[in-house]
DNA sequence: CATGGGATTGACT
DNA sequence: GTCAATCCCATGC
């Protein structure tokens, strides 16, 4: 066993979204200096309409379409960037929005970004782990498995965590889908599992 | 070309 | 608990 974490190649996400989002819960998401365990996630699927690639292939949805192992970020509400990684097969129009982080490198770097303190309010939620981790816009369509930005697989300890599932946040459409996966008991989620 | 809404957050009552 | 900020882009005329 090496002591650095393999990072996650393109095959891994080259599976079903409902498959691969709970599997990504205790991976690590990397930017730079800045990383965090992965304690929150949901799935996006074309085929209901929560999802943005309902809608079809446009110019906002093409990466959403692409390869998967690729990173869609987006914004939202015009303010905030979100970061998702797109899952298999090709074409699907399927990703993982990665919700919220436990900070484990670079928590100071983090803290600048964020203009807060508490490592709790580091990583809690979509826009937020993309502000802590300088993650923006110019990161639509790069590639996970060549960095910048890279996911890796768990950490020990990380490797058997309990996964809970319930309805995903903030949607108006197709609201009653369980696709949002937690961490069981983590301090660090958008909101309390459930 | 004008309009409306959004996979959110932070400030405020 | 409520609500505004802010901007890309899909949609409709």
């Amino acid at each position: 066993m090496s002591a650095v974490a393999e990072v996650l190649p393109a095959a891994f996400f080259d599976r079903p979204v409902l498959e691969v989002a709970p599997d990504l819960i205790g991976c690590v998401l990397r930017h730079g200096e800045c990383a965090g365990v992965i304690v929150e996630a949901e799935a996006y699927h074309q085929s209901e309409p929560g999802s943005h690639a309902y809608i079809g292939i446009r110019p906002r949805t093409r990466v959403l379409f692409g390869r998967p192992g690729l990173a869609y970020v987006y914004r939202s509400y015009g303010i905030h960037a979100c970061i998702n990684a797109v899952t298999g097969p090709e074409g699907a129009g399927a990703a993982v929005l990665i919700r919220a982080l436990e900070p484990v490198d670079g928590i100071d770097a983090m803290r600048a970004r964020r203009g807060v303190e508490p490592v709790e309010s580091l990583c809690s939620g979509p826009g937020k782990l993309t502000q802590a981790l300088g993650i923006g816009l110019g990161h639509d369509g790069v590639d996970l498995a060549e960095g910048p930005i890279t996911i890796s697989e768990p950490p020990p300890g990380w490797g058997d965590v309990r996964i809970v599932a319930g309805p995903r946040i903030g949607l108006t459409k197709a609201v009653e889908l369980p696709w949002r996966f937690c961490a069981e008991g983590s301090r660090f989620l958008s909101r309390r599992a459930g």
